[in-house]
DNA sequence: AGATTATTTTTAAACGTTAATTCAAACGCT
DNA sequence: AGCGTTTGAATTAACGTTTAAAAATAATCT
């Protein structure tokens, strides 16, 4: 039923090339060693045949893949459709790099919870990894330690931390929460409230506080500034403005004129929150988020945000990746984040 | 710097356990020609060499490599942060169903334009290949005639077509369209527009054009209903609402009061278009969309429209194309596509 | 011509598995 | 004891490359 040729070897190729095998081998890699003439010959014919070298066979002699692993940690919380866009953005971008450099890219879905097997470059799979992934890595640090131990080459996405092994490529949180801020002040706001985890367990938004924290207090702003943790999801952001706001009623303090969500999703909870409201977005009330997902230029009002450059990022991870796969000397990246104007800060444009 | 132990192979084992490689190779398969006294034995000091399979090697051996290539075919207009966040969400479930049935994925992103190389299974890199793609698949349709002439294996995402080669695995976007018309028409709406192009570019939407037309028709209502083209983007939505509520201020039939959109961005342009005017969603004009991607929970109003199974579609997809490898015979699969009801249309819930 | 050197090709040894085949021992039976 | 049968493990070919080393051929120089 299905043609299903015998899949050709570079011995068939040498046959009909009437050489060695060796020499298809050098051919095909056009390897000097082989003259003009007798290469023509063979690629020809390799042409004609649809050969292609056998990748396991290539691998297994080279020991090396060309292949990355991505190995995607979700949080657990999300379903299957709720994958934060920011890591799709990631993906495309790391794909893209990984096919330029030549390198393929293997992608594994790994839940924090579980066990996770990156056993990726034991195997010879792959010959390096790349760790992505948003929130707690106090879970796995010890097997990222593991990864370390064993001589596996990897990179993580992330904040450099000292207390983390392993070579990392991040963006600026610190800088993207100061930036925003500052932006908003310049815009004279004055009462500030943020909506994200100030806590441990998402380092990413422990720093966007920081560098909001640290924007206000230079402005002696932050005393009177209030805030609410949530999760990176739409919900929470709604839930978590919902709460604040019924505080602010019973508070002498009032409602905040500003305020800065730790994501984009984050932040579509506390839009939509506030159109059931009479508070009118940006006039009343300012709202920024963080990350400049794709739909984030639609919302209403459209979000003013900070941008990571995720095909930068997907470029340094790659080639980070590599130096270390080489053995070459790498050191942590930390990207500038950009803050994207639109709508909902207020800014006149 | 790095301890860079060698990596062990099963000599290593096969001489710490004092018995033959050979051995090694089944007490770590589960052969049952080896006792259980020395696959113990052998599994314990494989664990504790942490010792892992080389893949090369055993794919070489074994000519198959439990891995699958996903070719993700983008539209080549869309940007690196702009992926359909249907896709992700397929991607999601693919990555999991493989890992469930104990294969790798492969990813690899193509443009349309480009001359893609599908030598996958070719290099035995991967023994099957997943085509993903939104659009105008007869622009590839002889790459893939290649393919299947080359007794590739491979599904493909999207409608069955005689005129395509090859096994597809679908949702049916035919009936989707039909059922939320049929909604619509059911809450008593009656003049209609569908937006999303109607063309043979794009098979899905024409599909669903279809089944809006099949709907009003069986209804007496396909006669005063509009139509407009519009790509799968949020702006292509907005232009084409603002283009047709243009044409109605100059024409006798009047406004819609029901709008179909062929995607969720599509719908989620219309329904900002329309927050520019007096019109309310759904009082005076419902609007639906088609994919259900993750913020079509969130927006204002919160979107109705047409969910398709994409988990199940993931594992479909999976499975059947580890059925094709296996020479097991396969055949298309349409999946039902479910209305998802919220606010949008209007209805009373 | 004979000796060197440069060029091209072949031979053969890996790479680390799996699996068919062979071998050896142990067991059950007349 | 002798003979088949079962069981467990060892030998030994593959699988299709790459590449170091050897060999053959051609070119260059005394």
């Amino acid at each position: 039923m299905v043609p299903m040729k015998e899949k050709a070897t570079s011995f068939d190729i040498a046959h009909l090339a009437g050489v060695s095998q060796s020499t298809v081998s050098r051919a095909l890699n056009n390897s000097p060693l082989v003259n003009q003439e007798t290469r023509d010959r063979v690629q020809r014919i390799a042409r004609e045949l649809n050969y292609k070298v056998d990748k396991n066979a290539s691998n297994l002699r080279k020991q090396k893949s060309s292949t990355i692993a991505l190995l995607l940690f979700e949080d657990p919380t999300s379903d299957d459709s709720m994958i934060n866009p920011f890591f799709l953005a990631m993906l495309g971008s790391i794909t893209r790099a990984c096919a330029a450099a030549g390198y393929d890219l293997l992608v594994s879905f790994q839940n924090l919870e579980d066990d996770w097997h990156a056993e990726y470059e034991d195997s010879n799979k792959a010959d390096g990894i790349i760790l992505l992934g948003y929130g707690d890595y106090t879970d796995y640090r010890s097997k990222v330690a593991q990864l370390e131990s064993q001589g596996t080459h990897f990179v993580r996405w992330g904040a450099p931390d000292a207390a983390h092994p392993g070579v990392s490529v991040g963006c600026d949180n610190f800088q993207g929460g100061y930036s925003i801020t500052e932006h908003l002040i310049a815009l004279g706001r004055t009462r500030f409230a943020f909506i994200g985890d100030s806590g441990n367990e998402a380092p990413e938004f422990m720093a966007r506080f920081q560098g909001y924290t640290e924007a206000l207090t230079s402005h002696n702003l932050y005393e009177s500034s209030l805030q609410s943790d949530a999760v990176s999801t739409e919900e929470a952001g709604f839930d978590a403005i919902q709460g604040m706001l019924n505080d602010a009623k019973t508070n002498e303090a009032g409602l905040p004129d500003a305020i800065v969500c730790a994501s984009d999703l984050i932040a579509m909870g506390v839009l939509r929150a506030l159109r059931q409201t009479a508070l009118k977005v940006p006039d009343d009330i300012a709202v920024v988020g963080y990350d400049n997902i794709a739909v984030s230029a639609f919302t209403t009002p459209a979000l003013t945000t900070v941008q990571q450059n995720t095909k930068l990022a997907g470029e340094l991870l790659v080639s980070t990746l590599i130096k270390a796969i080489s053995n070459e000397k790498v050191e942590d990246f930390l990207m500038p984040a950009e803050v994207i104007i639109r709508h909902s800060c207020g800014a006149k444009t």
